[in-house]
DNA sequence: GGAATAGTGTCTTTGAGACAATATATC
DNA sequence: GATATATTGTCTCAAAGACACTATTCC
């Protein structure tokens, strides 16, 4: 029987400590980063542990998250509050605190490649690390990573969410790139261009002729994204799906 | 600033109350049916609610999700525990419950088609709506109702899900009237029967020469869910999909 | 036989994947 | 010119969708 059979019943029950913690993605150099901060205290003292934080009284999860993604980044409450935030599960087990009933949202968040954490505060102790032969993470962190993970690949396959890894303009190589990092495949160049440029609203070609070199082979057009956020049809893993 | 920048301080947390509730479908002549329960107090009294409660000090999210399902339909816990659970979402706004800050995680079940509630405690004051032109439910429950049955959805192209729905032995056609219930579309037979027979996993044939019978036509092969969890390619729907 | 449902076969169209060929830049 | 990257074009194959046709039951 639940303890409040007849609703909620304010005297049965059991006070929860809710916290939020994100799993920062960004794709630099071709490889796949994740923002960790390093803990100041115990348990797990000068381990690496995902950002996040309580949510305060008047919040909702996804306020305090972008909240502490701020914080951990040093972006400005303007630029985070544009980005996608995407609520991924919500773990509570019983002991994945040693102190104390902890439930915890999470949230994965997509960057595109940005300067090492800067400004004051929670900032100082936060780093990007290639995602690929992380260590232990503290907590059941490195199951939420694991989660995000999944989750980010899935989402690709039928979101327009890649987008949110480039900077406002970009190439077709670089968008496939950020395809080919997430996913640890490589894609055929032209199959990709065509159906990238098929889907309505995936991308919007950039005006004028200004173009940009990657290095020193021919200059690609530059593209925004577009106003779609489903792909239609997906594009979908040359191999397996998730469940 | 969080309000514990270094870890989770004991002294810092707010207390939040955490419940699950739970959307739980069957499909039932052909019409998608959810499982409400009356509330018996104040706010919403009289009104419609899903079934939930609070997590208790020792469970996790989902074993509180299987002891509230089964209480509220009088299955044995051998048989919820067999069953898919899928968390959908956590709800967070501060003011979804007028009284308190409650926090409520959020899952799905998808049950064969039942006889009413029955069993004792909770499952009294529980019944199975049709899910279209539903009234307005408590909280935000018709909030998460909405979500669920948008998930549901989507996971039925990419997933074996809809087996759920049907009892152990199950004709072609029944399974395809569910998806063409859930999706709210007619699909093609022969296609379909095409499709899911292709498909490794998702069926297997029941043995002998028993078939059975829907009405007058010729009686129809019996088949069993089988060991696959994902659809590979997928079944996609006829429309659009969900971003 | 007629109606209803189950099941098979076939044709067409669409999209994915492989890959050749061309274009434009740097060195 | 050599090399590197971008872009276009073509061919093939697999899957989806439409739909005609056969099979088996009840009336």
């Amino acid at each position: 029987m639940s303890a409040a059979p007849e609703g909620y019943d304010p005297h049965a029950f059991v006070p929860f400590a809710v916290t939020v913690d994100l799993a920062v993605f960004t794709v630099r150099e071709a490889r796949l980063h994740v923002l960790l901060v390093e803990r100041g205290g115990e348990p797990y003292k000068g381990g690496w542990a995902l950002p996040g934080g309580f949510i305060l009284p008047r919040e909702s999860a996804e306020e305090a998250a972008r909240r502490e993604l701020a914080e951990e980044t040093g972006l400005t409450q303007d630029t985070v509050g544009g980005l996608h935030l995407e609520q991924l599960r919500t773990y509570t087990e019983p002991d994945r605190d040693p102190r104390m009933r902890v439930v915890s949202v999470a949230y994965a968040a997509l960057l595109p490649d940005l300067p090492e954490p800067r400004g004051g505060g929670d900032a100082a102790r936060a780093r990007w690390w290639e995602a690929r032969d992380l260590g232990d993470l503290a907590f059941d962190h490195g199951r939420i990573l694991a989660d995000a993970y999944d989750r980010v690949g899935a989402k690709f396959e039928y979101t327009c969410l890649a987008t949110q890894f480039c900077p406002a303009e970009f190439t077709l190589g670089e968008l496939q790139q950020v395809y080919e990092t997430v996913w640890g495949v490589e894609l055929d160049r032209p199959n990709f261009r065509r159906k990238v440029l098929a889907t309505p609203g995936f991308v919007e070609a950039v005006e004028g002729p200004p173009r940009r070199t990657g290095g020193r082979g021919k200059p690609a057009a530059l593209y925004r994204a577009g106003a779609a956020a489903a792909l239609h049809p997906p594009l979908l893993r040359p191999e397996g799906r998730t469940g």
